[in-house]
RNA sequence: GGCCCGUUGGUCAAGCGGUUAAGACACCGCCCUUUCACGGCGGAGACAUGGGUUCGAUUCCCGUACGGGUCACCA
């Protein structure tokens, strides 16, 4: 008996490894063209870290005409969940990530180098480990889970390096008879690899991110095939991303010290291997402590938390490429109107350490998006989430062309309005527009240098009665309120007024207060003049009878 | 604990042996013919630490501290 009768004992229907070798060829792309993908487990949740990868991904290979392509990394049963992949495309479809190959739903897939779900590519992760076996370099592994356990108990107890591996790899010194007596028995096992690495031998690897690394070699004999038929992670990337013709890989930088054994799975198995991009992960201050983002205690972790702030998923792309290079945020001044598509990405200027995740500055980069957006846009898009999210606002939006109107107000000109970072602010930003929100609510009316009743009442019946009429244009419209100012008593011009303190009540400023809190209920609004043209003198009256009760 | 990696203002970060150590967000002040926002101008605020190497170290080397990652039949 050889390793090939073991090899055929264990898996008597694999295929040659040439078959997969000539069913998935080299890719025929122009040079320099990047192939990578974003693999995700579907365990019912889309982390940013993720999301931040397949942006970088997808940039990286949009930019050199090479393929992206998602892949589902399906072989933990355990932790799989419903729909997982669902949620996964859709994911990347509400960020208009777009893969060119890959998963496009629960079941369906686009791409020549499929299957792209783990899980349905059993039998060719079977063919290479027999494969290996047939080598020498992988073998049946009968220890238990309490064997393993008591291995390691001890390896602690002599504070030596955990791990199956030399002398505690006690199955890899079985002979080929041995083994298979056990097989035929039926005695469970599962396949390891056989290392050959010493681990007083250092490696060097380069990495695009990160740099020159070296590691010890890898001497533990992993599992590549788990007690289920699946491949473990190690294993499966591999093959994968061997068959699949992956260039680079770019994934999260926890997998960084796993880099010796993939090299040498790759090498053992015949492939070459690809370059590596290991990303480093978006942080969270917690208590003083940096941490990753996490699933359970931070809310901003999934993706789904953006769409239902309503933050723009334009702006958390734009983030994102700002974390991955700074550079971008000059890029994007010097470029105000450009697509972010046409941003140069480049690995190397990524940062090798995790970035605190900072909340306030996503929510700037909002601002900046939104108050690039037309009216018509802001409109389509706030109705949009609040189909989703808030009936209220759907309601206050049913007359389009009044809500075009109210979010025109300051728009569309060189400096337009940044009062809105996401979308979930809507509502309480022009809710004082509609007289239903605005009546509803018991006006606070905290005026402020003027607080006298009788003084406020004055100036608002004047206001009405002599000096102001729908039809004023924008000047004539503020030379009015500088008259009302002056026959009342108050400084036309605020410098008049911080010159001569003593000869008036107060200055234009304040009486232009009392209209304002008089009309909205606050003190802080957008441009007054175009509030009271899409009010109309009717129900600026109606507002300002209401705060003279 | 072993092995890797990192440490520039509150945060993101330029820098790559000689700089007044950029810029962005946040903060403060002033200006922008009435508020707020925008914009403009200005301000405060940083090279973790100890040794080297060097004419000279934020930049190179070693140690220390702190932080992160990893050590599964999970990815």
């Amino acid at each position: 008996m050889n390793y090939k009768d073991l090899a055929n004992l264990i898996f008597p229907d694999a295929k040659e490894i040439s078959y997969y070798e000539e069913k998935y060829p080299e890719r025929n792309l122009k040079e320099g063209a990047m192939v990578t993908r974003f693999a995700p487990s579907p365990t019912g949740f889309v982390h940013i870290g993720g999301l931040y990868q397949s942006l970088i991904a997808r940039k990286l290979t949009a930019q050199t005409e090479g393929v992206f392509f998602l892949r589902v990394e399906d072989t933990d049963q355990k932790r799989e969940v419903e729909n997982g992949i669902t949620g996964i495309v859709n994911a990347l479809k509400d960020f208009v990530i777009v893969p060119d190959e890959g998963m496009i739903s629960e079941n369906e897939e686009k791409g020549n180098y499929g299957p792209y779900k783990q899980s349905l590519r059993k039998e060719i992760y079977q063919a290479y480990a027999k494969y290996l076996i047939e080598q020498g370099k992988a073998y049946p592994c009968f220890c238990t889970p309490e064997e393993i356990e008591g291995i390691r108990a001890k390896q602690e107890v002599a504070k030596i390096r955990p791990g199956y591996y030399g002398v505690w790899a006690k199955c890899r010194n079985h002979t080929v008879e041995e083994m298979a007596e056990k097989i035929k028995k039926g005695d469970s096992y599962i396949i390891r690899f056989k290392s050959s690495g010493r681990e007083d031998r250092k490696i060097k690897h380069h990495d695009v991110i990160k740099g020159n690394v070296d590691f010890p070699e890898n001497d533990q004999d992993i599992v590549i095939i788990k007690a289920d038929g699946l491949p473990t992670y190690h294993f499966a990337h591999a093959i994968d991303d061997h068959l699949m013709r992956t260039t680079h890989v770019i994934r999260g930088d926890e997998w960084l010290s796993s880099v010796p054994l993939h090299l040498q799975l790759f090498h053992e198995l015949g492939f070459k291997a690809p370059k590596y991009a290991h990303i480093a992960p978006i942080m969270k201050n917690d208590n003083g402590n940096k941490r990753k983002l996490s699933k359970r205690k931070d809310a901003e972790a999934a993706v789904s938390y953006y769409e239902e702030e309503g933050i723009p998923a334009e702006a958390v792309k734009e983030y994102l490429l700002n974390i991955a290079n700074s550079n971008f945020e000059n890029w994007r001044r010097a470029n105000p109107d450009k697509s972010m598509d046409e941003f140069e990405l480049q690995l190397n200027k990524m940062s090798v350490s995790g970035a605190l995740f900072d909340m306030v500055k996503l929510l700037d980069v909002g601002k900046t998006v939104i108050s690039r957006m037309c009216a018509e846009k802001v409109y389509e898009e706030a109705l949009n989430w609040a189909q989703k999210h808030d009936e209220e606002l759907v309601k206050m939006l049913e007359d389009k062309e009044y809500a075009l109107k109210v979010f025109g107000i300051e728009r569309g000109n060189k400096k337009p309005r940044k009062d809105i970072s996401k979308w979930s602010e809507v509502k309480q930003n022009i809710e004082y527009m509609y007289d239903e929100e605005f009546y509803e609510k018991p006006q606070e009316y905290s005026y402020q240098v003027i607080h006298h009743k009788e003084e406020i009442k004055k100036i608002l019946t004047l206001y009405l009665e002599k000096y102001y009429d729908d039809s004023y244009d924008k000047q004539t419209w503020f030379d009015n309120i500088k008259e009302l100012a002056g026959e009342m008593g108050y400084a036309k011009e605020v410098k008049e007024f911080k010159a001569n303190p003593d000869q008036y009540k107060a200055h234009v400023g304040d009486v232009s207060t009392v209209l304002r809190v008089a009309l909205t209920g606050r003190t802080n609004t957008p441009d007054m003049y175009e509030i009271m043209q899409i009010l109309g003198k009717d129900r600026i009256a109606k507002r300002f009878e209401t705060a003279m009760k």
